[in-house]
DNA sequence: TGACGTTATTCACAGGCTGTCACTAATTCG
DNA sequence: CGAATTAGTGACAGCCTGTGAATAACGTCA
């Protein structure tokens, strides 16, 4: 055993602390909202961050992201995933050696907070975030976007029924380009993702909507997967 | 404020020792092989693991990870992404509350190693890892397919100058199924990543092959991106 | 030297998937 | 009732993919 390593490496025999950072999302007022954490004092009110906490010895990481959501939130995100983790650049702190963990979260539209966190919108958020976080947040949309059609991540955000087009604008939203509706249907009946239910909705103006359940197919075998995708290089 | 909370958390203080655990892959025989380590005393020399080692306080993650490769392989790897951390299950070591970071890494077919560790085909792999190591190679597997055709990894276990068969056949290691001839090359040219030189290698029987060079095009603008893809969820 | 085996490269065709436009349906509002 | 609005479908052209077959260029071996 190196004895001397106790002294020379003070900040790693003490360990690192361990951060998580959690960008949590919602549908939002038709966009996609991000929950951001405002300054504790009024100078630094206008700053806002990331929610994030430090992780204790005991718990495991997604244990800290979930307790980290209900803290911020009021509900349980129903979609959280890692992204990534990153060594802080430079801890200027006293706590020695940092580790920040990113996790993405989603929570179903009109999901309310606590103070002092507040949604703002994806498109605004960048500006309003120190840069290291702006990354972050980058990061974690860019996961979002990519998991979207590996993942029943819409299906999380509805209600148990739901019509077409607000499945759509959830897609709409989560990716942040408008979809084509018929080719958008099209799709999803050849998927038989969805069943149709016998009731239907009317939203004030224009035709009613039929209710949609989300009824993933049984673990059949899947269709072969399809060649080489040389477009999506680079 | 819970008082007790600061007593609970004494090993949090010490902080957490991170490990970063490396799946370091490559073309091997026809194969796609992993990089294991052996066991270091006669005993356990048959037990095998994931090259790993503790992240010190004074450097990247990614840093670590390139040095772990360089130190278990004689080169360093072409490609080196981060998969993943995750909380060890328990830690009966004295070391207090552990973390481990997943890389993996790839390095072009011919690549030498350092003792003890030795190539391991990945369909042979799992039986001869423990049972958590062997999740995180599965993870490190699927990071690495899911990344084959966002990022040019193919391209960068091959020479500069290469031909298209021997591109199909790194494909169709990572990916771990055949590919079709024609709808392989049809696709690849559409996507114009590839420039032919006027030269031409023999490999003893056959036509000899003309050679190819990786040419990305200028980041000119992309094609609309497609709609969903509905049948790659669940 | 010529038939044969092997690997490379391309073509052609059928079928599937996508982007789009157009058209019909069902309600609310004036 | 007519206009405006939202839902849901059909049809068509074009692109992309899977597949098989044809053609090329080489080494080997009788």
């Amino acid at each position: 055993m190196p004895p001397d390593r106790s002294s020379s490496k003070r900040a790693g025999a003490r360990g690192f602390v361990v951060g998580v950072d959690l960008a949590l999302f919602t549908p939002n007022d038709g966009d996609l909202g991000v929950l951001l954490r405002a300054g504790a004092d009024d100078r630094s009110r206008s700053r806002l961050t990331l929610p994030s906490e430090t992780l204790s010895a005991s718990e495991t990481l997604e244990q800290c992201a979930l307790n980290l959501a209900r803290d911020v939130a009021a509900a349980a995100p129903t979609v959280m995933e890692q992204v990534g983790t990153f060594t802080a650049p430079r801890s200027a702190s006293s706590d020695g050696p940092r580790l920040t963990v990113l996790y993405l979260g989603l929570l179903p539209a009109g999901s309310t907070f606590r103070s002092p966190h507040s949604w703002v919108e994806v498109s605004e958020a960048p500006a309003a975030l120190p840069p290291r976080q702006r990354e972050e947040l980058d990061t974690a949309l860019s996961a979002l976007r990519a998991r979207v059609d590996q993942q029943p991540i819409a299906f999380r955000l509805l209600p148990a029924t739901f019509t077409l087009s607000e499945l759509q604008r959830i897609y709409e939203l989560l990716l942040g380009r408008k979809l084509h509706k018929a080719s958008f249907r099209r799709a999803l009946h050849a998927a038989s993702l969805v069943e149709a239910t016998d009731e239907w909705r009317s939203e004030g103006r224009g035709r009613p909507a039929q209710l949609f359940r989300y009824a993933p197919p049984p673990p059949r075998r899947r269709r072969a997967r399809r060649g080489v995708r040389f477009d999506t290089i680079g």
